[in-house]
RNA sequence: GCCGAUGUAGCUCAGCCGGCAGAGCAACUGAUUCGUAAUCAGUAGGUCGCCAGUUCGAUUCUGGCCAUCGGCUCCA
């Protein structure tokens, strides 16, 4: 019997019914199979060796596509399970699936893996490429995979198979040589078909995400089409790591983090702070700019305070505490308790709404010891905090005008970001009415703005569902910047009311947000997203004055002076060095202008900017090179 | 918090099987006065993360703690 095959150029192709994919494809167009590694029939993606018994649409799942690559990754787990198992006998596997940029496998071994034993599997995975085994497909009964993978002592895969819904009678198993595993696939047509892998680290994950389960083993590596797609990986990974924030902290003299002051509390040393000020400074203006009003609260808050906010119930694990006068105070992990004090002090008419408040807030959260990360995870940070009360009506209208503030504030430092709304999560205050009201705010606002959004359930605050930003670093690891929560609920707590037109009480709604989020979280993308080369609006030190020799320093001086005095961050280089070490440092640090004063600088009364890209602008006289740093700090540049 | 690795000069890193601790850069001193990515010479610098233990003797071996790194869980 003939079946019809059609193909993505609408060519139709008749083949024998029974004939395989790989068959049909041959059929159709040879070369096409040279980088196939998986076929999308009807939609669905499968092995090449499926057989085929009725009319077909089908695609071609190329190695170099994601869907390919992904499959050739899961492909490379199983082998790295399969010389894991050969080289460490009795080793369970669990699961192994294809990620971002790679794949691992999570095992259970009685000794811990390291990065030494990497050698060991890596030459028995290529010994079983070399053999070429074909990944087999078998569909079994569910009782007769338990009892094969019983027999095999894979308790976890055992347990995969008892935990799929009850409907499920035939599971798919995947064996390449001697190897084994439960798996829906697809895979590649054999392991003949890796070129290039590697294994890149060790871990311990839990079983099945959940702490309470053992800690398994997890092996991470990658895998590509060729050895140069993986070679340029590799190096991606080495320049990353050169724009690390931590690394360049260091050395260019931002912050540290020092042991004897404590974990995850960051120092800030001239520079550092000086970027910061700019930050908080540009920040502050743009919050007056939009109707915010500033204000500040204390460190420290009687905890019925914190009690009555609910805090204290949901939030005491991260809290930090702290006795004065047998009196218990919470420091606090928010700024909101002080706004509504402030809310509170006098009785607010509906014509007074929205109030706008906006706090640089420092808080403390005790943060697990293995979280901590640099600036991007830390225990005591600054949020660009404001919570905004207004009546229902206006809700709508306040978190358009944030989500443009937010867009606006990502364009100035050249972010791209993703949005999620987060809903009522399983630990929670409030009415399931109220949840729904704020939830649809949110979602409202979104769609009004034409906002793109995925909805990630369950991971809204306690107090409220929430619309996060998350704005991807260097490493494309995603972190949650901007924030915008609504909240009935606190209001409620505290009795917050204002008086409509109508003369009677209404309770408000408030709206908790940030825009850059912490402002140490937000420094470390930062640094890394520029790879610390700040733009000259943000360079801590924007030029540094270099000496040709000692008989240039009195003019350089002068030079100086007037540049601080115009309000340029200037550094001075008058060391006795050659020029070329002088230029070797200030580019390291990362200056965006390097002034050379030599003898045609002083008869010119001028400067020689080099750009930290390399370029020299000859000789600039001294005002022109203000306007010209002027000119690029008004533009943001 | 959990799994694994790591912690040596200001920084980056050597240091074998337990026997007085090393380099480069930086710092300091001197010479050199030089035009776009490292001038030369010299000097100084260490509780080998912290606390115990084993040992005649511990940077080295063992245990505990602290911190960092890679992940997991959790989060701005």
């Amino acid at each position: 019997m003939k079946i019809k095959v059609t193909f993505p150029d609408k060519k139709i192709v008749e083949i024998n019914s029974g004939a395989s994919a790989a068959e049909a494809i041959a059929s159709w167009n040879k070369d096409a199979l040279t980088n196939a590694v998986a076929v999308k029939l009807n939609g669905e993606i499968v092995d090449l060796s499926r057989v085929l018994k009725k009319d077909a649409v089908i695609d071609v799942i190329d190695v170099n596509s994601d869907a390919g690559l992904d499959i050739l990754r899961h492909s490379i787990s199983h082998v790295m399970a399969h010389a894991v198992q050969e080289v460490f006998k009795g080793a369970k596997v669990s699961i192994g699936p294809s990620i971002q940029d790679g794949f691992y496998y999570d095992f259970e071994y009685e000794k811990p893996f390291t990065t030494d034993d990497f050698e060991k599997i890596e030459t028995k995975m290529r010994e079983i490429i070399k053999a070429d085994y074909p990944f087999v497909r078998e569909e079994i009964e569910r009782q007769k995979a338990v009892k094969l993978f019983t027999e095999r002592k894979e308790d976890y895969k055992v347990e995969l198979i008892n935990d799929l819904p009850p409907d499920i009678e035939i599971v798919s198993i995947y064996k390449d040589g001697n190897y084994i595993d439960l798996c829906r696939g697809p895979h590649i047509p054999s392991t003949g078909v890796i070129k290039a892998f590697k294994l890149l680290s060790v871990a311990g994950a839990y079983w099945r995400g959940d702490e309470k389960n053992k800690m398994l083993q997890r092996i991470y590596g990658t895998g590509f089409a060729d050895e140069e797609s993986l070679t340029n990986y590799l190096t991606l990974l080495e320049e990353a790591k050169k724009r690390d924030h931590r690394k360049l902290g260091k050395e260019l003299d931002l912050f540290q983090v020092n042991e004897e002051a404590g974990a995850g509390l960051i120092i800030f040393h001239p520079k550092g702070m000086m970027l910061r000020y700019i930050i908080e400074d540009w920040e502050r203006k743009e919050h007056l700019k939009r109707g915010y009003e500033m204000v500040m609260g204390p460190q420290i808050l009687k905890v019925d305070l914190w009690k009555k906010s609910g805090h204290f119930e949901h939030y005491r694990d991260n809290m930090y505490f702290t006795e004065v006068d047998e009196q218990t105070y919470g420091i606090k992990p928010m700024n909101c308790l002080s706004h509504m004090l402030i809310y509170k002090s006098k009785i607010r008419s509906y014509r007074d709404l929205p109030l706008r408040y906006f706090e640089l807030g420092t808080v403390h959260r005790h943060e697990k010891t293995g979280v901590l990360h640099g600036l991007l995870r830390v225990r005591q940070f600054t949020q660009d905090d404001a919570h905004i009360l207004c009546t229902p009506e206006q809700l709508n209208t306040e978190i358009r005008a944030i989500a443009d503030f937010v867009n606006y504030a990502m364009g100035i430092f050249g972010f791209e970001y993703e949005v999620e709304l987060s809903t009522k999560p399983d630990h929670y205050i409030g009415t399931d009415q109220d949840w729904q009201l704020a939830t649809d705010a949110l979602k409202n606002a979104l769609e009004d703005n034409k906002i793109n959004y995925v909805i990630n359930e369950g991971d809204g605050a306690f107090y409220g569902p929430k619309i996060d930003f998350k704005l991807k670093d260097a490493l494309k690891r995603k972190w949650q910047c901007a924030t915008i929560q609504c909240d009935f609920t606190l209001p409620e707590r505290f009795d917050l009311s204002y008086i409509g037109a109508d003369g009677e009480k209404h309770r408000p709604v408030m709206l908790h947000r940030v825009i850059l989020g912490a402002i140490e979280r937000f420094m470390g993308v930062l640094i890394e997203h520029y790879a610390g080369a700040f733009p000259v609006w943000l360079a801590p030190t924007q030029c540094i004055l270099l000496t040709v020799t000692d008989k240039h320093i009195p003019y350089a001086q002068s030079v100086y002076e007037k540049l601080t005095e115009a309000g340029i961050r200037c550094e001075k280089f008058f060391e006795n060095e050659k020029l070329g070490y002088k230029i070797r440092q200030a580019q390291m640090q990362k200056i965006p202008y390097m002034l050379v004063i030599g003898d045609k600088e002083v008869s010119a009364a001028a400067v020689a900017p080099r750009a930290r890209d390399g370029a020299n602008l000859g000789s600039v006289p001294v005002q022109e090179f203000i306007e010209l740093v002027k000119e690029m700090c008004e533009k943001r540049k």
